[in-house]
RNA sequence: GGGAGCUUAGCUCAGCUGGUUCAGAGCAUCUGCCUUACAAGCAGAGGGUCGGGGGUUCGAACCCCUCAGCUCCCACCA
């Protein structure tokens, strides 16, 4: 056990000045443990007693509270160039999950970085009032508070509705603060605001008046839990085991249209999945290829149970391979037999309610539900001998994406947008996606996007709820009906159609309209582009740049995006799409509510920072992949800020002196600069690929390797002795620029430490800070200081191999074709390898050596080299030094490579061939030396 | 049934137009260290026939063929 006790000076309005005393265990912090106030007076800590490790907790709600007290994410257009984000709205229902977490720290650091680069930064959030997903919670409260939705009516019901909404919509909004999301909360909207409502239905009426929307009779999904229909979008198939079920018709003999006993031979077989539909039968379908039915050519057959007679039609359509070659016709309750009907003039009995039970067509089970009735009516059929046989299959069934309700195929009366006419009027949807005019990250999506709209059906806009926009159509008694924004526009187009009517018999239609129905307007109702289609900021903000969403709802909601920009800006409504991967746990399943397997995002950032969140996120989240989420790797996020603050703890301690900058200093600062631009650069490359995983990591090494293990450990002085002015001030400079390109990914670290680096004013913030420019990285010092690290380096485990002290201090000699790096880092090698002396040499002496690429470094050791040992380490690597000459020399002897390589490549052959030959040669000398 | 993608170190993944920034990163592992910023740390080290097989080529993780395994999307076969 290893207790430890930390302090942290501590300020903040509630409670004034003061410090907490922390104790940890083992390195985990235990509870806080103690705490205590003090006038700012008596606090006279000095920077070496700031916290050993960093504690998220009271700097993220400090510096979010400044950051919205201050309106630092508020946007207004201006003159700078806009970049607008629109949030992907979370149901109102919704609470955050670990795909938000995802979602939202990439749009994040998205806007943070180009509010940074001087860009008018505009993120606009909201929520999305999620018709059936709300509408289901509702009627749960309203059930548990002993009330039942059929009771209520639907002024009652909205009521209600609208109470919940306030109550417990919109939590998520509150927990993207936690987040540190950089959104213009003043902008937030609501896709069933009035304003955005009001939207809808003037779009509504306006495409219904271009004829892009219209009313029919359809075989849809239906949703027998939520009661409503749904899109095909909305409709998930997965494979299931069912059974397949052999089923007798007895076929009609003429005069016997009343025996229907089964007996050898005067029966068809027919093979079903849904044995409790053949209430609705109307034929029996064979293909008329078929050699085994051609005796069944205009023949009836008695519907087992119920006795009715239905005829026997022919159809190519009937697969002769699949069951018994037989197919049962109900129009009412599937597709294919809707058409086969349609085609063949076969009636439609529909045998089921809007819940999923049956109804007063199927006699005896009348009332209920159809799995039920399944189980029955197979039972009975065995018992009457109907049943042939029953087998195992594996089919699709489709479920409700809402409700997880087996889908009804159902025929009935809703309003579609027919989507080919609308795609014909705005080829741009599919073209500018194939030409990048919009582009999709990763691209392979396209790919899938063209094959979703050139294969669209119809959109099924109407659901049977209450909680949404009601759809504008008003109807008479006599059925007719007009399409207006209100009941008055209605009874003028009315009275334009010379129809006569009393007012209070007008009634509006009861449906509402798709959610998606009104979230594809999004990225233009936020800014109010239909209200007021001119207005200065649809003219601004409008197209967006940046979508960020996952592929799942690339056609619920993308692609429809991307056709209502077109349809009513005629423009985009974004520039790029990028589609993040899906959060799954390590074992690579999705993570969901009922596998348990998803953590709580507010319950992680309470233990590892958001920030370290934030960074765990991104690290297991490779371009365009999904993720297999670790907490690791926010401990790992964690363990980062600890770095970086014990690195600020290092320099906010040292004190200064006037001093002339010690030469070491000098190249050390100006390696950092390099290696700093070189990162830039990099990092800068990675965005503009959106891969932001690997922005991360660039940063991180930047951070932890270039500036904490080699710059600081460069420049460092000696226990309680001062640096330079110089020195500290370009490190301060340095520090500031590093906490300037981590802040988009992690924002609460890099403000408090950014805050505490220099004076600032209030009002100022980090997030405002211009974001450093990339400039020329100096290869050849970038080149110098690999060699010098490599030196450190080998020196390092030279000590770790032959178990020398670090603290004795080691001579070197080197005998080196080019001396510049060792001369130019010679401080610093010295310093970090704790060497007293760099001579140069060109003759060889001295027991152990190791090679820096073709130079050699000789460490006088005398009376403590194992030359036995020694010799046995330097022939293996002659060994393979010559084996790998050996191969080279082959390369270089082919003549067809010699012909046929390019330049480069022979010389890139050639030179590692003279450096072989020339570590032989050193090899070989130090061996001799040894003898 | 159609389409897309994946398989590289123990794990998660990079690897551009075939050629030394081509076998890499982070984590994990192992060995030393409680060295006055950091044990949530420091220093060092060991891990791979690039899924299998075949081909093209002077040269293959990369191109072609083939086999195997995995994932996703789309689709009305009862």
């Amino acid at each position: 056990m290893r207790y430890q006790k930390t302090i942290s000076k501590y300020k903040n309005d509630y409670l004034g000045y003061g410090i907490w005393i922390y104790l940890s265990c083992n390195g985990r912090q235990t509870d806080r443990h103690f705490c205590l106030y003090l006038p700012p007076e008596k606090l006279n800590l000095s920077m070496s007693e700031i916290n050993k490790t960093y504690n998220p907790t009271e700097v993220e709600d400090k510096w979010y509270s400044y950051w919205l007290d201050h309106k630092i994410f508020a946007s207004k257009p201006s003159k700078k160039e806009p970049f607008t984000i629109v949030i992907p709205p979370p149901n109102v229902t919704g609470v955050l999950h670990m795909g938000h977490m995802l979602n939202n720290t990439i749009q994040d650091i998205l806007v943070r970085r180009a509010r940074m680069q001087g860009k008018e930064a505009c993120w606009v959030p909201g929520t999305d009032h999620a018709s059936i997903a709300t509408e289901a919670k509702v009627v749960q409260m309203l059930r548990e508070r002993g009330i039942k939705k059929s009771d209520l009516s639907r002024e009652d019901f909205l009521k209600y509705a609208w109470e919940w909404k306030e109550k417990y919509g919109g939590i998520i909004l509150e927990q993207l603060k936690k987040l540190g999301a950089s959104v213009d909360w003043d902008r937030t909207r609501f896709t069933m605001e009035p304003s955005l409502s009001d939207a809808v239905i003037e779009v509504f009426v306006r495409m219904y008046e271009k004829g892009y929307i219209y009313r029919g009779l359809r075989m849809v999904n239906w949703d027998p839990q939520g009661k409503t229909a749904l899109s095909d979008e909305e409709v998930i198939h997965k494979e299931v085991n069912s059974k397949l079920y052999h089923l007798r018709y007895v076929i009609v003999e003429e005069g016997k249209e009343q025996d229907q006993t089964i007996s050898a031979n005067n029966f068809l077989t027919v093979a079903t999945t849904r044995p409790e539909t053949i209430v609705g039968d109307t034929a029996i379908c064979v293909n008329p290829k078929d050699e085994r039915y051609q005796h069944l050519k205009g023949k009836k057959v008695f519907v087992p149970i119920i006795n009715r007679i239905i005829p026997v039609i022919m159809d190519e359509y009937v697969d002769m391979e699949f069951g018994t070659g037989c197919l049962k016709v109900t129009p009412a309750h599937d597709v294919n037999d809707y058409q086969l009907g349609q085609k063949h003039n076969l009636p439609v009995i529909d045998i089921m309610n809007d819940d999923g039970t049956f109804n007063e067509h199927s006699v005896l089970y009348a009332g209920k539900d159809r799995f039920a009735v399944r189980k029955e009516i197979v039972k009975y059929l065995e018992e009457l001998g109907h049943l042939a046989k029953t087998e195992d299959i594996k089919n699709n069934v489709g479920y409700s994406e809402r409700t997880d309700a087996v889908i009804e195929p159902r025929l009935s009366k809703q309003w579609f947008v027919d989507m080919k006419k609308f795609l014909k009027h705005n080829p741009q949807v599919l073209e500018d996606v194939m030409n990048d005019e919009i582009q999709l990250v990763p691209a392979k999506f396209k790919n899938t996007y063209r094959h979703w709209l050139e294969n669209v059906k119809d959109w099924c806009i109407s659901r049977q709820l209450w909680w949404g926009q009601r759809i504008p159509a008003f109807y008479l008694p006599s059925g007719e009906f007009v399409v207006a924004k209100t009941k008055e526009e209605a009874i003028g187009k009315f009275k334009i159609q010379n129809l006569k009517f009393k007012i209070e018999e007008i009634t509006q239609d009861e449906d509402v309209l798709d959610t998606w129905y009104s979230s594809w307007l999004w990225p233009i109702s936020v800014f109010d582009g239909f209200k007021d289609p001119n207005n200065k900021d649809i003219n601004y903000y409008y197209p967006t740049n940046v979508l960020v969403t996952a592929p799942e709802i690339l056609f619920f909601w993308v692609a429809r995006m991307i056709m209502a920009g077109y349809e009513f800006r005629g423009q985009r409504p974004f520039k790029d799409v990028y589609l993040t991967g899906i959060v799954r746990d390590k074992q690579g399943r999705k993570m969901s509510k009922s596998l348990g397997n998803s953590p709580d995002p507010i319950e992680l950032m309470q233990k590892y920072s958001a920030d370290g969140v934030r960074f765990g996120m991104l690290l297991s989240s490779p371009a365009g992949n999904d993720l297999l989420f670790d907490e690791k790797y926010c401990e790992q996020g964690r363990n980062f800020t600890n770095k970086v603050w014990n690195a600020f703890r290092l320099v906010k301690g040292w004190t200064t002196v006037d001093a002339p900058m010690p030469e070491n200093n000098k190249v050390a600062l100006e390696w950092m600069e390099a290696k700093l631009n070189e990162a830039l650069a990099e990092a800068e490359e990675h965005y503009s690929k959106f891969r932001l995983s690997d922005v991360l990591m660039t940063n991180y090494k930047l951070v932890w390797d270039s500036f904490c293990a080699w710059y600081l450990e460069m420049i460092k002085p000696g226990f309680e002795q001062p640096i330079d002015k110089g020195s500290y001030e370009a490190t301060i400079l340095i520090f500031e620029k590093l906490m300037k390109i981590i802040h988009p990914l992690m924002p609460f670290i890099s403000e408090e430490i950014w805050q505490d680096l220099k004076e600032r004013k209030e009002g100022e913030s980090i997030c405002q800070a211009a974001f450093p420019e990339t400039g020329k990285a100096d290869a050849s010092i970038l080149a110098a200081a690999d060699i010098a690290f490599e030196t450190v380096a080998q020196v390092r485990n030279l000590r770790s191999s032959k178990q020398l002290s670090p603290k004795n201090p080691l001579e070197l000699l080197i005998k080196a074709a080019d001396q510049t790096p060792y001369k130019k880092f010679e401080g610093t090698i010295c310093k970090l390898a704790n060497i007293s002396e760099i001579k140069f040499t060109n003759t060889l002496e001295g027991a152990i050596s190791f090679m820096v690429r073709t130079d050699e470094v000789i460490v006088p050791l005398e009376g403590q080299v194992d030359s036995e040992k020694e010799r046995e380490t330097l022939t293996k690597e002659l060994e393979y030094l010559k084996g790998f000459l050996i191969s080279v020399d082959k390369k270089l002897s082919n003549e067809k490579f010699v012909s046929s390589a390019p330049e480069q490549v022979i010389a890139n052959e050639r030179k590692k061939k003279a450096d072989a030959e020339s570590k032989i040669k050193t090899l070989e000398e130090s061996l001799a030396q040894l003898s």
